[in-house]
DNA sequence: CGGCGCAGCCAAAGCGGTTTGGCTGTCCGC
DNA sequence: GCGGACAGCCAAACCGCTTTGGCTGCGCCG
């Protein structure tokens, strides 16, 4: 049933009707009702793809997620943010488009979402050093907010951050504030601008307090439980193994306490964790005591507010940029102690 | 820049253009060439939008994916189900639409996306008891692939399931071969399709070989690291605790695992624990020995099936519908061994 | 040499909405 | 009694593409 049909059925003119269903108010209240209960009764609703054509507007916003290409693994924060941007683009009547591809391909499906306009805006994941698709997105006049955000660029685009070098440094500084001298560092791909930050915080704080600082003890690794695991365990075959482990992710966090018990060590007592805490619903960081000391910050709040900020910025592209770089709590767990 | 101002510029007409991108073999190789070369350089794509309503056809698969009230998770099986859905998309030109939807709201964005047709199927994801969606889903007309099943009704509909039934009865099996006889259930929500058919396929192994059943030693929960631990947890403290524990979900083992060892005991010498692994990407089970004994099916596979089939579906709905029931693997792992 | 077939291009009619710019009729004020 | 304002409806022009159904001109055959 399309819209012509349907206004033939009421006796009504396609205009008149589209103005009811919109709520235009150049119709009389009586009609709008009766065409809003016809509506419903025979289960019509205006094609989505013509409306759009009319416009101009897709009532989409484009989601291009990155998969590792060495391992398939989706990060499984996206789940999450995906979760709170949606809550925000179903309110508002949004869809939302999502294209899973691979490292690197990334360029060319924004370039697509832009040139075909079958998106308004776009969120950016994931970004890297000299992320190539923020200048393009800007050229393209397309508006975006980048979750994160990327080194030694003009900071002339939307983002919502959280503060990753301090979050790392405070974590840094409270394993030595307990005695910690060989402080590891299980972190993210290096290329990944919040990896990168972090171990900016890390090397701050061990450098502040003359702490040593060795190769041995970073590690840049995909955020599975595998990597935590193997990196820990590793470290701790060393002769001087690490006293206290700074995780880049609970899910590696998992894989870090599973080489200490198999260690046959005691987290807590023998070696202290602390970790990022990205509050996954699945992965609930223990009851009233957090299971880990962690850093923690909600990436489904950050997908909330990446949607509302981005859908604030499609009426009017020009206003000044959204920014926002959050604080992260620290979060004390039963996972730290001081130093053996 | 629009296909007008663009053929204009090459000195065409519309529709030779049209032609040229699209590939229809009425325009003269030169001609073609030349176009593509000129879309290159001036950057010009048709509009995804005015292309959809002029065809008929969206180029979109709309997904829905329940996001559980209580607790606000997504199941982190779907980041992996999408990652594989998406690579079969992507190669065929495909979009994906999602909505993030509470519990209970997926009837009424399934049915917009059929009526709005701003897609050309559906993907029907955690398919519950009498799921509404399946009849509505039949009566518009629209294609549509459910990852499970429903009991109960007639399965005249597409599917790609895993033998959940069997799988956990040759898990159960599995665990009283080794002599373990109070054996634990902990298993996703019940009314999940899933869960259901996994715990027929426990209660059938017990009740075959008369091993004794209890609703003690039956939990049914969101399949989240914490329900696994506290599940563990009470059933450990039980007067007579299970010896073994079959488990849904990698994560919730995790749980399990974690709760075992604060009980002080040792997993696969103390307490067996079997569980369900999805294959998520950042959830490997161990390297070459995997970490639990566990039933494995992809996750991922499943999603690229349901992909490929839909898409398969849309040029002819009216074949006779793909049903696949997959058989999920028993590999041996590190955390099953006789019953103490 | 006339006619037919075909390669190669084009004009125009959709697809299903939205929105601009009327048009009618009623009501009110002077 | 007349003019103007306004409520309420409608016709028609888009939006940008695809696709049907020509049209032209060339080559080939009888």
């Amino acid at each position: 049933m399309n819209l012509k049909e349907f206004s033939e059925l009421l006796g009504l003119s396609p205009t008149t009707v589209s103005r009811a269903l919109g709520g235009y108010p150049e119709v009389k209240e009586d009609t709008r009702r009766r065409v809003h209960e016809a509506a419903l009764q025979h289960g019509y609703r205006p094609n989505r793809r013509a409306a759009a054509l009319a416009t101009g507007r897709a009532m989409a916003i484009g989601h291009v997620i990155p998969i590792s290409l060495n391992h398939e693994m989706v990060n499984p924060v996206f789940a999450d943010f995906i979760a709170g941007a949606g809550e925000i683009y179903a309110a508002a009547g949004y869809d939302m488009t999502m294209s899973v591809v691979p490292d690197g391909e990334e360029l060319r499906v924004h370039r697509q979402m832009a040139l075909t306009g079958s998106v308004d805006g776009v969120i950016v994941h994931a970004p890297r050093e000299n992320d190539p698709r923020i200048p393009m997105l800007q050229e393209f006049g397309i508006p975006f907010v980048v979750h994160g955000r990327v080194p030694d660029t003009e900071l002339t685009y939307n983002f919502v951050d959280v503060d990753n070098a301090r979050a790392f440094r405070r974590a840094t500084d409270l394993l030595l504030d307990l005695g910690h001298r060989r402080i590891a560092l299980v972190n993210g791909l290096q290329h990944m601008d919040f990896a990168r930050r972090r171990r900016q915080g890390y090397l701050a704080a061990l450098d502040a307090r003359g702490a040593p600082i060795t190769s041995d003890l970073q590690v840049s690794a995909e955020m599975s439980e595998r990597m935590g695991f193997l990196a820990a365990q590793r470290m701790l075959a060393l002769p001087a193994p690490p006293t206290a482990f700074l995780v880049s992710s609970l899910i590696m966090a998992i894989g870090v306490r599973r080489a200490i018990h198999d260690a046959g060590l005691e987290m807590g007592r023998d070696i202290s964790v602390v970790t990022h805490d990205d509050m996954l619903g699945y992965l609930a960081n223990g009851d009233e005591v957090p299971l880990f000391t962690a850093t923690r910050s909600s990436v489904r709040a950050a997908g909330r507010r990446c949607a509302e900020i981005l859908l604030g910025r499609i009426p009017n592209p020009d206003a000044p940029p959204d920014q926002e770089v959050w604080e992260s709590e620290l979060v004390l767990g039963a996972s730290t102690g001081p130093a053996p």
